[in-house]
DNA sequence: TATTGACCTTCCAGTAACTGGAGACCCTAT
DNA sequence: ATAGGGTCTCCAGTTACTGGAAGGTCAATA
């Protein structure tokens, strides 16, 4: 199969996946014109890895998990530590928006947003935090 | 002032004060040995950088955002658009974070995490999206 | 005076995960 | 022969810094 029905397939851009093989996520063989030629087993993984992508794990996640998942003899505890791993990162990454979200939404809705220039967005910025009224209190 | 005195006071690392000069967002003077030398004008603009950075906005914002706050004569609804438009861009990302965590939060419940190497978490990974049990539903 | 040590300078490279584009080759159909 | 589409490699750019090397400056000390 060329990159073009592989990219088809798995929903990766072709860029994507020569990507991919650069990092050394997939390895295709060769046609002997050059063009990359993928096995069932390359579009597999190809579609493993966007499916993990898409969840957020990271590339090295990724390769990790691709290790794991031909290892059948490996504990599911090592699979459950990286997917556990990374629920917490998205927590904390959810936590800390969901803050920026209440800080900005207060300022949002303090702003007129009309002709005039008063504007409580550009002076909660500008006021040093010892002295901010809107700012998120401190612990 | 020298940089490392403007770091302290503005939270901000000396190598971002740089970067930031780099990139135009301040325009220190120099003294006589070649040092950079900071006014007041400046370390408010960083320590302004520092807290709109905090709160998510793109460096591109920020420099709106500083050319705003220069303008005296601006109408808020301008910088008002600006925060709605990160407001949105920050609940897209909540949204995206909220589905990714449900999602990997049912496999990982699903899976036993022991010495067996079932792992619900690598076969849905590993499942064709049409096929999948667990993966969200198509709406 | 010489020397330490903290500070400052510039410049280069690397991070994460791609993405865009140039220039050239290959393949199929007309 | 030519047109088009697909593919190849390689280089550069993206975001917002961060780390490190090599070297200049300054204040204090032995």
């Amino acid at each position: 199969m060329n990159i073009g029905d592989v990219a088809d397939l798995s929903g990766l851009p072709a860029k994507t996946i020569r990507y991919y093989e650069d990092i050394g996520l997939v390895e295709p063989l060769r046609s002997s014109n050059g063009y990359r030629s993928f096995r069932q087993s390359d579009v597999h993984k190809l579609a493993f890895l966007g499916r993990a992508r898409a969840l957020g794990f990271t590339i090295e996640d990724c390769r990790s998990l691709l290790k794991l998942y031909a290892d059948t003899d490996r504990a599911s505890a090592e699979v459950k530590q990286i997917a556990e791993e990374h629920l917490d990162r998205i927590d904390s990454k959810i936590a800390e928006l969901t803050e920026m979200r209440a800080t900005l939404s207060h300022l949002v809705d303090a702003c007129a947003g009309d002709h005039r220039p008063d504007c409580p967005i550009l002076a909660d910025l500008a006021t040093e935090p010892n002295a901010g009224s809107i700012s998120k209190a401190s612990g």
